[in-house]
RNA sequence: GGGCCGGUAGCUCAGCCUGGAAGAGCGCCGCCCUCGCACGGCGGAGGUCCCGGGUUCAAAUCCCGGCCGGUCCA
């Protein structure tokens, strides 16, 4: 985009500011600046200039209070305060984890579909993005895989603007010259261009001295068909780098010295690093800051040429710690804010940052024996370090459960590495060539990065080249990316959907009265066997709950109702046959009320469930998934860990006190962020939601969600609830299965049943199952044993017999067996005593199974192959094969033993004679 | 959601490519050696080769489907 300026008002910053445009000499693109400049003060450009300059009026700034003043400023220009989301974006569909402060008001506020709680607003959100997580720590601060998004934010609708550009401007200068200090000619904007999720706009950098400071989005278009066009809501969407302006007022020498300030000394003493000294430090920092480098082998060969060799070893560990610091706080921040480790969506995000912390702690030297003490210390001090913070002060409520994944998943890496590298020995016993293939292969198999299975290897001396390319190798073996949108599938034909749609919303007398079986309605709309109603109150598939069924009465018809489900608002019953009535008609609806009791009970239930486990497990339990039946209630829950006993009993026997406490169940229609604000971000259980009126089911005190579905009004009425399955279905996700109501009656038949069943099978008419089995089994027990022992003497009479009546063929003495009983231990066993012991050729026939066998060195020496057997018997009806020295043979024909021998003879001889 | 690797004795694994008598090490039991222990020596027990189907005279091995675990990528 060409013309910034249709959107963007320059024209007001040079007027009333005094800016002028001009053209960088290195990257050719466009800045604003009140002072002539040549260059953009942006790197690469330029270097981090500001760590050397003297700003008169800024004092050193922590994070805390470039956030206060940064709110407090905005405030002062009219802002509403909104209090950070949590990092892991449950109210968005299309993204795991919160990247940006506009995510917050995503998509419904930027679609002008509801307003946001304050216009215009700030609020600081911590955001994660992990496509730059290989830079944290080369770039001393710049990069960082968590940073707080100061988001100063206005929505303006045609009619109702509440500031465009030049506020935006305003505001800016404002904050940075009132609020820290800086001077206006410090101040510079480069034009930039933004995307991002079907919205886009003209966005100047704020550029101070080498760094980005701010990036000022004016979203003013909509992407259509690959074009752009001006969107009716005009959204102001700027982001200011908290912990960037944090560094530039300490001026430290990297960012993490700014942000983490004693932290970093105490970071070195456990894991004993040495940082270069500080004004080393900094001239390293500031000499390389225009230069672009991706690896730490680039960075160390950068430092040679610099002249900074002497430091090389302290400076490329120092890259190390910086990028410990920062991992474990976004770690942190994302256990604590709920995510459960897995090798799917988010979960896997959170193992991808713990694994690259782990892997930098190895390359500072941590042993394999320490690495999970000193993660676990390095996590407290961080959670120590953060105390009472306004952002990072949860990270102390969630402590336990953060250690914990920290120590489970530790583990875990331990035990991959452990098994790889065990791998790559296997590997190197094999073949002595280590190809950038097997690189790749046990990477993308086995997750042991390139550079740990090259160490490995030179214990061998083996040398493999890492090409620099590594990872997009492993990308290209993957399959292009999957929409992570799923698109709305209706469950009905195409045709019906469209017809159904023209209907206006179907009125929901279920949610208005879930106890209501029967209703007199109107007919909208007939088609074939799908019908269309004024109101109903047959549920419709949906939020894991089953469909009701039921009757449609009209005149001295009845047609059983198959299915109900919903295409937008509207309720369709499919009827097992096309009815008479017509649209107009009136209609008797009755629903079957033992199903629905049942599901109500069921679904209820779920909600328990889910809110027992949250307080049993800790907040990072959320649904992910359930089902409710009339036979049983499914739900998926994420845990790091497999459930112990207790724990499934625990949360079953909280779950019945929040039944036998009796506790009313509210129904509330609230808009988003009043139900979000009043309740969390928990309420979005089931999935995000994206209307703007949320139907919030409330046990108080127990739970709250946004459910579509029928419930009881009183937890009483579950009647009592029992988990009747546990069982781990993904990593990171426990399913449970549970019954309720008097479900629980027809559960204990079944088992009654059951029980009867089996005891009749065992013979026994009454009695205890247990002592029954335990006798049956010590019976079976000692007939095995009695088998084995007619075995043994079996066996013993027929070597006896076998060796007495050796028959001689030439050179080698035979003999044959004919088994009677199917038993081919017995078989085997006597075959390779005779065989391999005593040194017979055997031929033992069991129904119609011939083997045969000679010892291998007899075999050899008489040069007898019995395949020759097989071969020569093949017209009689035998087919089989094996080695030399063992055949095995179906026969289809009975053969005589005579035939037999005398063939083994020929063959046997005709060597001889040879 | 998809790709890849794996599932064989109590444990760690070999065998699978190229179908033909299920193996090693550790652990366990017994005996020898020893005053006793450790070490060492000899012997032994221990198997639904993850499950189901197919091909074949014959499947741990080949083919198809499923389950479970691991891992990489969205």
């Amino acid at each position: 985009m060409e013309n910034q300026s249709e959107v963007v008002s320059f024209k007001y910053l040079e007027k009333e500011y005094g800016y002028k445009r001009y053209k960088c000499k290195v990257c050719g693109g466009f800045f604003w600046s009140r002072v002539p400049r040549d260059t953009c003060p942006d790197r690469p450009c330029s270097r981090y200039e500001f760590l050397y300059k003297n700003y008169a009026k800024v004092s050193p700034l922590n994070l805390s209070d470039v956030r206060r003043r940064f709110i407090e400023y905005l405030v002062k220009r009219g802002h509403g305060v909104v209090d950070p989301y949590p990092v892991v974006a449950k109210w968005r569909n299309d993204l795991y984890l919160t990247i940006a402060s506009i995510v917050v008001f995503q998509p419904l506020v930027t679609e002008g579909l509801i307003d946001p709680p304050h216009n215009p607003l700030v609020i600081v959100q911590p955001s994660i993005r992990l496509t730059d997580i290989d830079n944290v720590g080369l770039t001393f601060g710049r990069h960082l895989s968590s940073f707080e998004m100061g988001g100063m934010h206005a929505f303006n609708k045609p009619g109702k603007i509440i500031y465009w550009s030049e506020g935006i401007f305003e505001n800016t200068i404002g904050f940075f010259t009132e609020a820290i200090g800086l001077e206006i000619d410090d101040l510079v904007f480069k034009e930039g261009w933004w995307e991002g999720g079907g919205n886009a706009g003209p966005a100047p950098e704020v550029l101070v001295d080498g760094i980005e400071v701010a990036t000022l989005v004016h979203m003013a278009y909509k992407v259509v068909n690959g074009r752009y066009e001006l969107n009716p809501l005009l959204v102001v969407d700027c982001g200011y780098g908290i912990e960037r302006i944090t560094w530039l007022t300490k001026r430290t020498p990297t960012g993490f010295h700014a942000i983490y300030g004693d932290l970093v000394e105490k970071y070195k003493n456990i894991l004993g690093v040495e940082e270069p000294p500080e004004d080393v430090l900094k001239r390293a920092v500031y000499v390389l800051s225009n230069i672009e480098y991706r690896s730490v082998e680039e960075y160390a060969q950068l430092l040679e040429k610099t002249g900074f060799k002497d430091y090389m070893r302290r400076l490329v560990s120092a890259v190390y710690l910086y990028s410990v610091l920062d991992h474990v706080r976004t770690l942190s921040l994302m256990l604590s804010d709920g995510v459960v480790p897995s090798n799917t969506s988010e979960g896997y995000l959170a193992r991808l940052v713990l694994r690259r912390l782990l892997r930098s702690l190895l390359k500072l030297g941590v042993k394999h024996s320490e690495l999970r003490d000193i993660v676990v210390k390095l996590v407290e001090e961080q959670i120590k370090y953060w105390r009472g913070d306004y952002i990072y002060g949860k990270l102390e409520r969630h402590r336990d459960y953060v250690v914990n994944v920290v120590e489970v998943e530790t583990e875990k890496f331990i035990n991959s590495l452990i098994r790889g590298l065990e791998i790559v020995e296997r590997f190197v016993k094999k073949k002595r060539v280590f190809t950038t293939e097997d690189l790749v292969e046990i990477y993308d198999s086995h997750g042991i990065p390139p550079d740990i299975i090259a160490e490995k290897l030179a214990q061998y001396n083996i040398r493999v080249e890492i090409p620099p390319d590594f990872y997009s190798i492993v990308a290209s073996r993957h399959s292009s990316p999957t929409q992570l949108i799923k698109e709305k599938e209706y469950e009905f034909p195409q045709l019906i959907v469209e017809w159904a749609l023209k209907y206006p919303e179907t009125r929901r007398v279920f949610h208005e009265d879930p106890y209501l079986v029967k209703l007199k309605t109107r007919v909208l709309g007939v088609r074939d066997n799908y019908v269309v109603l004024e109101s109903t109150i047959a549920y419709p598939w949906g939020g894991g709950q089953e469909h009701d069924e039921g009757f449609i009465k009209y005149g001295g018809e009845v047609y059983k109702i198959t299915y109900v489900g919903k295409v937008g608002d509207v309720i369709i019953h499919v009827l097992e046959k096309t009815p008479v009535f017509k649209p107009g008609d009136e209609v008797e609806l009755e629903i079957n009320w033992e199903r629905r009791y049942k599901l109500m009970r069921h679904h209820t239930a779920t909600h328990i469930i889910l809110a027992a486990a949250r307080s049993v497990l800790g907040d990072h339990v959320w649904q992910a998934g359930a089902e409710k039946t009339t036979s049983k209630a499914r739900l998926d829950i994420t845990h790091h860990k497999p459930l112990s006993e207790e724990e499934v009993e625990k949360i079953e026997k909280l779950a019945n006190e929040i039944i036998n406490n009796r506790i009313p169940v509210k129904f509330n229609y609230l808009d988003r962020f009043t139900a979000e604000s009043r309740y969390g971000v928990r309420i979005y259980q089931g999935g995000a939601v994206y209307t703007p009126i949320l139907r919030i089911v409330e046990i108080p005190g127990v739970d709250a969600q946004a459910c579509f579905g029928t419930h009881l009004t009183n937890t009483s009425e579950v009647g009592g609830v029992k988990i009747i399955g546990v069982e781990r279905i993904q990593d990171g996700v426990v399913r449970l299965e549970f019954i309720a109501g008097t479900r629980l009656v027809e559960h204990l038949r079944e088992l009654e049943a059951e029980k009867k069943r089996i005891l009749e099978i065992i013979g026994v008419k009454h009695g205890e199952l247990f002592t029954s089995i335990k006798k049956l089994y010590e019976d079976y027990k000692r007939a095995l044993s009695v088998i084995e022992d007619y075995r043994g003497v079996l066996e013993k009479v027929l070597l006896e017999k076998a060796l007495a009546e050796k028959i001689p063929l030439c050179g080698v003495n035979s003999t044959y067996i004919e088994l009677p009983i199917k038993d081919e231990k017995l078989a085997k066993s006597l075959i390779e005593e005779l065989s391999l012991k005593k040194k017979l050729l055997v031929v033992l026939v069991m129904g119609d199974m011939l083997e045969a066998a000679i010892s291998p060195e007899l075999s050899e020496q008489l040069k007898i192959d019995l395949r020759k057997l097989v071969e020569t018997l093949t017209p009689l009806g035998v087919r089989g094969g094996g080695k030399p020295d063992h055949i095995t043979a179906k026969l289809t024909s009975k053969i005589s033993p005579e035939k037999i021998l005398e063939t083994l003879r020929e063959l046997s001889c005709k060597n001889k004679a040879n």
